[in-house]
RNA sequence: GGAGAGGUGGCCGAGCGGCUGAAGGCUCCGCUCUCGAAAAGCGGUAUCCUGUGAAAACGGGAUCGUGGGUUCGAAUCCCACCCUCUCCGCCA
């Protein structure tokens, strides 16, 4: 959410900023609706003055014993008069409220100006794709073949995009959860949470996956409650109305969590495999910063990202998303995306974004600085490390062997009981 | 599911129609004392909106879980909702 006096005295610059995203929000009726809205205000705090004042005058003439009758029925048009006002006032406030939640963030500045992912500038490459004697196959494919991804039976116990993995393809989802989790507790000093896989509508908004997107996410029938679509969520509002102290920031959490996205709009897309799935698996990196280090902070928490992916010796490439591309919440992003052979075509596997305080003022989340009077929002930072299930994906598709067998990174092997390959 | 208790400032906690933005304590920040520190003493220490102003500042309004109601006046009374806790029942 933006801030209401800021956009009331930078106009013309955010409606410039915004529509480099292609956002087309009638701001003519926003200034209308917020100019009356301070003019009712004015008149209401006036009369309620008026009120404060008289009423205090009532309390020291009922002590002296003195007749307020008249007072006391003035007051009371007064009274009648300011509930009048205060309807206007608060329809007004309403509104203004409900268009500043469907307002996404301002770009930041470094943020190149395009309309879709294709102008998205490629930052760098890592890693070399491996070299294949043979056709890389899909991985839906090898997993079919190994036995360990089984498409088809999870259909009849759920439906389409839901995955069941077994054996050795089970384990190696739980192990590069384990994996990436101590990667990042170990070597980066987050703090692991696991938080509520289910929240309410308030967590939503605070991160701003309500009002507008209300489509994309699995509400529990009945319930004012959604399925998380990331650990992003539930992990922000863990400091929801809170004042944080300066000496505490930056607070860095990783969670690992199942998501659920119902994919509304994606139709037709990635139909197979674990590419696009209504639940999958993600560590999750999230940051708290003061604002003045936050795009540090992003920086470092792309780096996090990718530490696992070195690690994996995966290759992939690091993309820098345009104004059109950017995220409803986000003032800049990274995505990650990994090779995959058998289409030959990088894929995003991690999303890394700052939020200055965007999601910190739906949420309420400030801190103090030490000896200074006030307090300030918070900048939020996060990024996925990584998505669980297309890493399982890019192991099988990069891992692969000719006869499809698929041989494992060495840093999983101990996660995997000291299984070194997966075989049919 | 049944019965009860409660939600007050950064934190703890009092208040239970006007003198309460809210006692007291803690934290934190200044100052005094000290070579320095600690202790002690003194002072200060919530947030949001809004008006005038270039700013500093000054004025006004709101906020005691949320939303309504009663009243000239509500943290205090009434209603609804949300949340937390305790006991009983059920249960992984």
């Amino acid at each position: 959410m933006l801030e209401i006096k800021f956009l009331r005295q930078n106009l013309p610059d955010v409606k410039k900023a915004l529509s480099t995203r292609g956002e087309t929000t009638d701001f003519e009726a926003f200034i209308n609706c917020d100019a009356s809205r301070r003019d009712t205000l004015l008149e209401i705090e006036e009369l309620r003055h008026r009120r404060n004042v008289v009423s205090e005058q009532i309390a020291n003439m009922k002590k002296e014993g003195e007749n307020a009758n008249s007072l006391v029925i003035e007051m009371r048009e007064v009274s009648t008069r300011i509930k009048v006002l205060d309807k206007s006032l608060s329809e007004n406030e309403k509104k203004l409220k409900d268009m500043l939640l469907d307002l996404p963030n301002i770009p930041h500045t470094s943020v190149p100006v395009g309309k879709d992912s294709s102008d998205n500038p490629v930052i760098k490459h890592v890693g070399k794709p491996p070299e294949f004697k043979f056709k890389p196959k899909h991985h839906w494919t090898l997993g079919e073949k190994l036995k360990i991804l089984d498409f088809e039976r999870a259909s009849k116990i759920a439906g389409a995009r839901f995955p069941l993995y077994f054996g050795a393809g089970a384990r190696l989802e739980r192990a590069l959860i384990n994996f990436m989790l101590d990667v990042q507790t170990k070597e980066h000093d987050y703090k692991e949470v696991l938080p509520p896989f289910i929240v309410n509508r308030h967590s939503m908004t605070n991160t701003g996956q309500l009002p507008k997107f209300e489509e994309d996410l699995f509400k529990i029938e009945g319930w004012e409650y959604f399925m998380i679509p990331t650990a992003e969520v539930p992990v922000t509002n863990i400091h929801q109305g809170e004042i944080l102290d300066e000496d505490q920031l930056p607070i860095l959490y990783a969670a690992y969590t199942p998501c659920f996205r119902s994919e509304a709009g994606s139709y037709g897309k990635d139909t197979r495999g674990l590419i696009r799935q209504h639940q999958f698996n993600k560590v999750e990196l999230v940051k708290f910063t003061r604002p003045e280090t936050s795009y540090d902070e992003l920086e470092k928490l792309l780096e996090d990202a990718e530490t696992i992916l070195k690690i994996l010796e995966l290759s992939y490439q690091v993309v820098e998303l345009c104004t059109g591309d950017l995220g409803f919440s986000a003032a800049k992003t990274y995505d990650i995306e990994v090779w995959m052979p058998a289409q030959g075509v990088y894929r995003e596997i991690s999303s890394c974004s700052n939020f200055e305080s965007f999601q910190a003022r739906r949420a309420d989340i400030k801190f103090r600085r030490k000896g200074k009077k006030g307090t300030e929002l918070v900048h939020t930072v996060n990024g996925s490390g990584l998505a669980v299930g297309r890493t399982v994906a890019a192991i099988l598709e990069n891992y692969q062997q000719a006869d499809g067998s698929v041989i494992l990174p060495e840093a999983l092997r101990h996660y995997m009981g000291g299984m070194e390959i997966i075989e049919p």
